[in-house]
DNA sequence: GTCTATAAAGAGATAGAC
DNA sequence: GTCTATCTCTTTATAGAC
């Protein structure tokens, strides 16, 4: 995760001497709470005691917080969909790998991925991020068709309603899941894969 | 849905003359497109070809637009819990009802509903939204551990992660559902229904 | 790496005319 | 029922000192 030249950052040094790394956490933080525009630069200085002026020796524009952020949850994403588990193998386990796998991922990035659902459009930023996203949402899909054909998934609703109502309950957990909360990221990747594959009736 | 003498808002009698219900409609699309906070008066007038200033006699205060989309999304949901169907009857057929009612409410009131699943407390009017979505969960959850006591839903996951999985499918639904969409709000409750009872394996 | 000071634009809301 | 004009505060971003 680091270069071996430790990169362009300078994690201590000046004085206080917050890193790249401290800002775009409470910027992250700050947009899931009030929304990326209702953001105000004054807030995040406010946040970080510092000064608004010194959050743009950083990130030359409030925008770039953004686009990191974002990169960040789709990066994680894009990954998992080239890992060998999602490509090889049965259609059936092969849809169950990227399923656990988008939990995970959504754990493991919750800030940045709760990030990315949030995001509407509303500027060349979000738009590039939303079709990153729909080439995600496409590959699922086809995933799903793929496992229908093989006839392990039902064939009575529509493969893309399927998915959106699948993806639809992953992507809820960024709205309750806390990491000090007693379920581990195992376990309710497990649970979520039970309830998609067999639903909540009592087998 | 009406009182019967025709209630306080004038339909049409200014010049233009916009209804209360004319500037909510125009208000509730733009809070969704950028965010409550986000949306300035002047955006409204713009959408709605009028002066910020007029604005002010329809709703006394922005915020007064935000709580009237709220309440109309609250009281849909709080009817669904004293219907009939939601008080009689097995708890299996109970939740059944609930989720399936969440379906058509969800989508009869649109844009009110994504706006409430948007809120995250930054204010006392949002805050009292939440309060209220938050007893509409605990009630919902109730239902799931009657029924899992009657032996209808699986034991073996955690009700309340249950219960926010299954609302998360049905609450994801404000994300791409379109009304001049090929689904009717019958067929998709019953897709939910389906999907989340029994889950997406082929039976 | 952080500061103060500032510019220029836009925010919510009100006054008062028509 | 809608307008113009205005008040006051906050917005993003920059300049330049330390």
């Amino acid at each position: 995760m680091m270069s071996p030249t430790e990169s362009v950052a300078t994690p201590k040094r000046g004085r206080p001497g917050l890193s790249r790394q401290d800002v775009l956490d409470a910027a992250v933080a700050a947009f899931i709470e009030h929304g990326y525009d209702a953001t105000s630069m004054g807030m995040l200085s406010a946040r970080l005691g510092l000064s608004k002026a010194a959050i743009y020796h950083h990130f030359p524009a409030k925008v770039e917080l953004l686009r990191a952020a974002l990169d960040e949850a789709l990066g994680g994403l894009e990954d998992l969909l080239r890992q060998d588990g999602a490509l090889t193998g049965t259609a059936e386990r092969r849809l169950g790998f990227v399923m656990s796998g988008a939990v995970h991922v959504l754990i493991a990035r919750l800030p940045y991925v709760t990030l990315l659902l949030r995001v509407r459009g509303n500027s060349e930023v979000e738009r590039d991020a939303l079709a990153r996203r729909r080439a995600f949402d496409r590959a699922v899909t086809a995933l799903v068709v793929e496992a229908r054909n093989a006839g392990s998934v039902r064939a009575d609703i529509d493969p893309s309603v399927v998915t959106r109502l699948i993806f639809g309950m992953v992507n809820s957990i960024v709205e309750w899941y806390r990491p000090e909360g007693p379920e581990s990221a195992d376990q309710l990747a497990s649970d979520v894969l039970a309830v998609a594959l067999e639903g909540l009736s009592a087998s």
